[in-house]
DNA sequence: AGAGAATGCTACACATGCGTAGTAAATGGA
DNA sequence: TCCATTTACTACGCATGTGTAGCATTCTCT
């Protein structure tokens, strides 16, 4: 009988770096999905795409960075989603109007791309501190604009708590729409709205 | 010269197994307020509390124990004070007592007792099933019992959407003012609570 | 003082994750 | 066909955390 001779590994099929790079996003965006944000390791997404770790470190270098990446990818994405439901041009609408489009718009965005949007929703722990510094920037940029709107629409009120108070219940209500979308539908979310909103401006 | 003769670790005071165990869960609660749920280890608590890792074996069978002990020292701490600061007994009240006598109360409440809340507050994502599914459970029950006062109050409302967004306020703003006290006083949050209701019941 | 119980420590084996140096295979062009 | 380049793998050393077995120390009670 001849040597030992141990198994070696299968070689994955090459793929260039550019798509590699593509390909480990994802898998970071898989499992952060699937695990959560403690799931994420180079070691976990190098598995999850049936490849060893140096292979990950050829594409990036090391996690903050990937995840960064990942973030310039999916950034873009959300925002651009975000500003395209919450009716900024309407400023001159009357507040009933707003929500009566902005929530049944914001409940059909999380719905049609639930992978972004919990991963952005999910409060993001432990994640090295370059990604929750930035998460947490985009947030303030994102109340900033709450707090304008509600500035514009309600002259007089404290509009710094209740930018707070409208993002903290969208944050909540996104996830609790990506958890049950059966149990709360945009109807249901909007009606509930329309009756606290309606009842501000008489 | 004698042999090398390593240096043995200096006896830390021996201390019997009852107060040994409520010393290393006060050694995981400062863990956790000051390094969050992450930081939380069996190692971390030996270290904290200057012993070795089998010290903490002996008092418990591994963290996820370790922890629920914690729960149950913090839980009965925290339903008592929160359920003080909530007027339950007062159903029969106008929304606007209810709340300008809450919002103080509540305000008061996390202030007196920081690291007890802000253990509760912060998202334990990580945490032990036991321990998240345990948080969860607690949240729910209190989530429950704004339902009913909703019901009572506001007949005809979505109770159980209101009560998923009056928890998601009280959960955001404790935060906030854990975070900042200065800027997010009583008076503050009580005068914004009070437009936002007042409005409601005309 | 002395024995035994209670408490603490050392040391080991194991597991997971990081990051890198060196080597092997696949691929595309001369 | 053969070589250079690109891509992937093996193997190591380091660090931190787990859980346990066995030894050392201290305390208490007689």
């Amino acid at each position: 009988m001849s040597a030992p001779a141990r198994k070696r590994r299968p070689y994955a099929p090459r793929v260039p770096m550019a798509e590699r790079r593509e390909q480990l996003l994802d898998a970071a965006l898989t499992i952060i999905d699937r695990d959560g944000y403690d799931g994420v390791s180079i070691d976990a997404i190098a598995r999850e795409v049936g490849v060893t770790r140096p292979v990950v470190y050829g594409a990036f270098d090391g996690l903050g960075p990937l995840l960064t990446a990942l973030l310039d990818r999916q950034q873009q994405r959300a925002i651009t989603q975000l500003y395209g439901a919450l009716p900024l041009t309407a400023l001159a609408s009357t507040p009933l109007g707003i929500v009566e489009r902005a929530v049944p718009a914001l409940h059909a965005m999380v719905l049609a791309d639930p992978v972004t949007w919990r991963a952005i929703l999910r409060s993001p722990a432990n994640v090295p501190d370059v990604v929750r510094e930035r998460i947490e920037g985009d947030r303030t940029r994102v109340r900033g604009t709450l707090q304008m709107m509600v500035a514009a629409v309600l002259p007089g009120a404290d509009a710094e708590v209740l930018a707070h108070a409208v993002l903290a219940l969208l944050d909540h209500f996104g996830q609790l729409v990506l958890a049950e979308p059966e149990q709360f539908s945009a109807e249901r979310l909007t009606a509930a709205a329309r009756a606290m909103i309606g009842a501000w401006i008489p």
